[in-house]
Formats: structure tokens, sequence, C-alpha cells
DNA sequence: TATATTTCCGATAAATTTGTCTGAAATTAA
DNA sequence: TTAATTTCAGACAAATTTATCGGAAATATA
């Protein structure tokens, strides 16, 4: 459905939005860490991710990635799968089909598309926010790994 | 959403269903030529799907792919797309985690629930027979090539 | 200003998918 | 039985995606 790279996109993305909510910056390292990523593969999406305007990135020490505010409630799922994948998911044709429309429809076409609309519908009305509150909630996982609980040892 | 290899699998197995139907064997080089795909790698997804049970083969002279009348009816465009991709398209989590499921969902868990549902029962309850008599009837496509139009000339 | 930290950028490498080539095996028919 | 046709099978090659590496650029702070 997703390539590779668009996955940790979503899942990157949503993790900087969560930490911008709480007014924090998200480093690298923080995001690999988190969403249990490749680094240096991770580090390219963000740069692909901060020249579409999707993250604000700063260089330097406490430097790292943020969504402003307005941001995260403004942008959608669509626009990070956009980013990286383009709109093939939602639009393409399910046979591959350069032209596939109700003039010259492939045989899958028809039944495509409702679970397309439905799909992009999705897509474009998921914003940012939505992602990151069901996450603080603990609605939802960034991760399958159990969180490290703190041991206080009495000596 | 499939591969390549799925794609052709299933124009092929389309094609070939549809040459079942009007008592005719296709050639390898028939179908390559009528879905418009590389002879060499069609070639291997033919025996793909020869191998799973979707296709009967026969060779030599005048051999060729069918499909029995019966499994025309039976044979499931979930079968067809199961043996080339696996389940992962209607199965496998939107974010690539190994287990996602209500009681650890991703962020996208709940969001892809219908359409995943609605994927799988299309690909369950689209035969092959429907898939053919759609491209007999002229309905549907399996290529963007214009037909050879014969033209007798008169000297 | 010097140093440490962090992102940016380009080249490279590994893995997977897509596609090709060559010859063997099966089968029909002359 | 020989030749022609067709699928089968495995090795190989190209393209794409995934992932790594090394150093440059930016910036905070000591």
């Amino acid at each position: 459905m997703f390539s590779k790279a668009c996955e940790y996109g979503i899942k990157a993305t949503a993790y900087v939005a969560l930490q911008s909510l709480e007014e924090k910056r998200a480093s690298l390292m923080a995001i690999a860490n988190e969403i249990n990523s490749p680094v240096a593969f991770t580090a390219k999406i963000l740069q692909q991710l901060t020249k579409d305007g999707i993250l604000y990135s700063i260089q330097g020490p406490n430097g790292g990635y943020n969504i402003t505010k307005s941001d995260i409630d403004r942008i959608k799922l669509s626009d990070v799968v956009y980013a990286i994948d383009g709109d093939s998911v939602y639009e393409g044709c399910a046979l591959g089909f350069e032209k596939c429309n109700s003039e010259m429809p492939c045989p899958l076409h028809k039944k495509f598309i409702g679970i397309r609309q439905d799909l992009k519908y999705m897509l474009e009305n998921t914003s940012l926010f939505e992602l990151a509150t069901e996450i603080e909630l603990g609605l939802t996982y960034l991760n399958r790994l159990k969180k490290d609980i703190k041991v206080v040892k009495y000596s």
C-alpha cells in the first residue's frame, strides 16, 4: 500500500506532531528510536518532508524537527503520503495503466472506485492533530516496544 | 497496491479465462501480446500461477494455458492476488507492523479496517468469469492498444 | 572564537523487484 | 525418428527501493 519510506514518514511526522504539542523539538535520533527505524534512512525522509513543508527543521545543538500548532491542525495524512509516495495510492490504476477511466476502464476500474474514494477521503480528513492526540491518549501506538519501566533501587 | 508481477498476473489470468470460455488455449506469446507485458517476465508469472493451480498448462505445439469452465466460476481475484503477492494487501498493517490489532493498534489501524474489509470482500467476490465476460462484452479493457483493423486491399 | 551538536547533502552499498537469456523437457506432427 | 513448437527452470542483469557512510553547513554555548 505505502512504501517503506512512506510508512516511516507517517510515523515520524506523527511523533514530531506529538512532541510539538508539548512544545518540544524531536531530534533525528529521538525519532528513529521512537519509531524503530534505520537512522540514516530516516534522516533522508525527514529532509524530504522538510523540503515539502511538512516539517520545520533547526540545525545545531538543541535543534531538531517540529511542526507549528496551526500546521498540526492543517496538515492531513494525504499531504504526508503525497510528499513521499505521490498520489498513486488513491489516484493510480489498480492494474498499472497510465490512463484508466470510465471511457476505457481496466477490468478492475469500477470495483476500485469506491475503495479508492474511501481511502482518499480518509487520508484527506485525518489531521496530524488527530493522530498525535490518539497516541498521547494511549489509544494507538507508534512502536511495539515495551516502555522502559523506571525502577528505583533502594540500597 | 499490487506488485507489477501481480498486475500482469491478473491481466494474464483474465485473458486466459476469456479464451477458455471460447474453448481456446492461450500461448505465452499471445498473452504477453494481449496484455502488453515483457514476454520472459510474463512466462515466470504464468509458471507461478500454474504451480498454484490457477492455470492449467500444456507443452508442445498447440500448447498453452487454459482454465476449466468450473474453475473460471470458482476462482476469485483473491486467489490470483494471493498466489503472487500473498495476503499483505488486505491483511497487512498499513504502517508495516508485524502485529497490529485492536489490542495494540497502529495510528491508522481503525481507519483502515473498513477499507481493508471492502477490498477483501471485493477480491473474494470477483470471479474470473465476471472479469472475462466484462472484457468480452467490451465493457472493460486489458490493454490500451487499438485493435488492428483488417484492411482488404483491392488490386 | 573554538567546540560540540545537529541537520543537510551527495555518494555508495545492499536488498528487492523487475526483466532477460539460454537451454532442457514435453509434445505434436511430418 | 526428426524437427518444430511450446512450456519449464535456473542463472543472470537491470532498475528501483531501502539503507549506510562521510563530510559539509548551521548554530548554540562555553
